[in-house]
DNA sequence: TCAAATGTTTGATC
DNA sequence: GGATCAAACATTTG
């Protein structure tokens, strides 16, 4: 699923073939993905000059010379260049270099565009790469309750999904239900920096297919390989023999080692 | 054949 | 506001 690495990943390959560029002609055929007008986005979209392409946890923002161009990929969205549109495209976008195909089975992301961002941006919290370790931990104390769903939490931290969630918890050697309140300092910090490394690590190896995520070449990531815990129930624990175990935690599979992660 | 599971965000409710 | 939970959806698995 994209989380902040597939992001990444997918921003880096889709950058160097439309940064510059126009767009010619935009045609949608999802109200669900578009959540507007279709006739409407894709006059607006037509004749723009993409200037940039940025990324913001999960957030993908193509910044057009008229506007912005938001896409969220959602569980199943993957931004396809030059390639032929399957069953599930929902956009095709065609630029002077070639062809954007926004891709997406359950339609859960979504691809918009707006003369300029709603206030409801301003919610999300920063991103986690960018995210220091003082602001980490300023955040983390006024928060209440489990430590795994807050990680989830997008308004609380930008970019983390169930799977890295899951490993950087492993990493830190933290348990997945540990109240927020109670955490020391000296654990906070070292949950900071395994946030900072799981991901860089996961981007180093363009992220993780563990369905059916791609980059906008088709290509799959390789970090699935390194996973530790995130789907690896009953299989022994990499750091001490122990049996993985699943449970759920806010409606999410959740995958920890019952012996290394103490409560 | 049917039910459950998958996991991200939004929006309703407490 | 924050915490919690159902719903949006299509496909796969039991």
């Amino acid at each position: 699923m994209p989380e902040l690495p597939e992001v990444e990943t997918v921003v880096r390959s889709i950058s160097a073939h439309v940064i510059g560029r126009t767009i010619l002609h935009a045609e949608f055929f999802s109200p669900l993905v578009t959540r507007s007008d279709f006739k409407k986005t894709a006059q607006a979209l037509c004749g723009a000059i993409i200037r940039g392409v940025r990324r913001r946890g999960k957030q993908i923002f193509f910044d057009l010379d008229n506007g912005i161009l938001y896409v969220h990929l959602g569980m199943t969205g993957k931004l396809l260049w030059n390639t032929t549109a399957g069953k599930h495209a929902r956009a095709i976008i065609s630029l002077d270099s070639g062809t954007l195909i926004y891709d997406d089975i359950r339609q859960f992301g979504r691809m918009e565009f707006f003369d300029n961002l709603p206030q409801s941006f301003d919610r999300a919290g920063p991103d986690a790469l960018n995210i220091g370790f003082e602001e980490f931990y300023n955040r983390l104390k006024r928060r209440k309750g489990q430590i795994k769903p807050l990680l989830l939490n997008q308004s609380f931290l930008s970019g983390v999904g169930n799977i890295y969630a899951d490993e950087l918890l492993f990493k830190a050697r933290i348990h997945p239900r540990t109240s927020t309140q109670r955490m020391s300092k000296k654990r906070a910090a070292l949950l900071h920096s395994s946030l900072i490394s799981v991901l860089q690590l996961a981007i180093l190896h363009r992220g993780s297919s563990v369905s059916d995520y791609v980059d906008s070449a088709g290509e799959r990531g390789s970090f699935q390989n390194l996973h530790n815990v995130y789907g690896r129930a009953g299989q022994p624990c990499p750091r001490c023999g122990a049996a993985i175990r699943r449970i759920v935690i806010g409606q999410r599979g959740t995958h920890y080692c019952p012996r290394c992660q103490r409560v």
